[in-house]
DNA sequence: TAATTATGGTTGCATAACAAGACCAATAAT
DNA sequence: ATTATTGGTCTTGTTATGCAACCATAATTA
């Protein structure tokens, strides 16, 4: 009667939120990036229990989508930083943010606005599209067994 | 005691986590973007329990992600389709396969390989980039109070 | 030097979320 | 007329989350 793992349905999405699909890991990661690195800056942001923040850190760490640093000032502190694979997930939470931004702040209610630092351009809305820019919406998409398909996922797209 | 809501966090992110950011919500929307849309469906590709699904859809009704409609088929039956707001979530779960496909399944083993029906050309990899299509790293990135900031998120921001 | 605060936790207990199976009513198929 | 399918509800047990108390170490202050 525990919790349904997610990670046997050979899906992509199933696989990462079994990682990252609880109520709290995507807003801690959140905070790493908008610059949060020690345990009381992320209960500061959050308001997070103290219990589940060291579960979080520590199942996030065992990911490897945080690593410990020494903090460079000093005081030998242990801080934590998003890994190359933590800063991968930088693409899903602007779509969350997107998202969030149209369906429910709504245009012109934003809380948080992202820039470029290197240009003064806007930042591009995310879209699915072609490798020619061709924007594709869900109707012009097909979801297919890939490479590493089981016998369930393939007999789950065939009879389609 | 009971579970912390993020949707006075004054964050997208967090808005829209309060939404679908349960384990089991952004895969009753996978499940939708396959092609399901009767409550047998969902239950038979998920697994998930009778009473949790029935909670969730009746979420995603109220959040406006599904709405029901009649089968065409002389059957009646009441079935589950995805809304305008519910299609465009497909960024947020596109990029999230594609952090499955790169750091849990691997290069070469993706479950499932997503397509376009009215083009050759490959999807693209999923990128925050600016209008001018100039991809941006993490490092490039600013977080700024937008125009829906309230005084907690200016003054989060500033001192940084 | 002694006392105090900051930091980063751990532990125990109460409530909320989830899983599993029994049950049930309305259709649809035989 | 009977059975199977569909789409649920309800009960019970387990897991996840929240909260407060406690604790150890290091840095700061008196």
């Amino acid at each position: 009667m525990s919790r349904k793992r997610f990670d046997t349905l050979n899906c992509s999405i199933a696989g990462t939120l079994e990682l990252v699909g609880d109520w709290w890991t995507l807003l801690v990661v959140r905070d790493a990036f908008f610059g949060a690195n020690s345990f009381t800056d992320f209960r500061k942001n959050l308001g997070i229990s103290r219990n589940i923040l060291t579960d979080r850190l520590q199942r996030l760490l065992d990911a490897g989508i945080l690593e410990k640093f020494q903090s460079s000032d000093t005081s030998k502190r242990e801080l934590y930083r998003l890994t190359t694979k933590g800063k991968d997930l930088l693409p899903l939470l602007v779509s969350m943010m997107q998202w969030g931004d149209r369906w429910i702040n709504g245009p012109g209610h934003e809380p948080v606005t992202l820039v470029s630092r290197t240009s003064a351009e806007q930042i591009r809305q995310i879209r699915v599209e072609t490798e020619g820019h061709e924007s594709l919406m869900p109707e012009q998409l097909g979801f297919i067994p890939g490479p590493g398909a089981d016998q369930t996922t393939r007999q789950r797209f065939a009879r389609k």
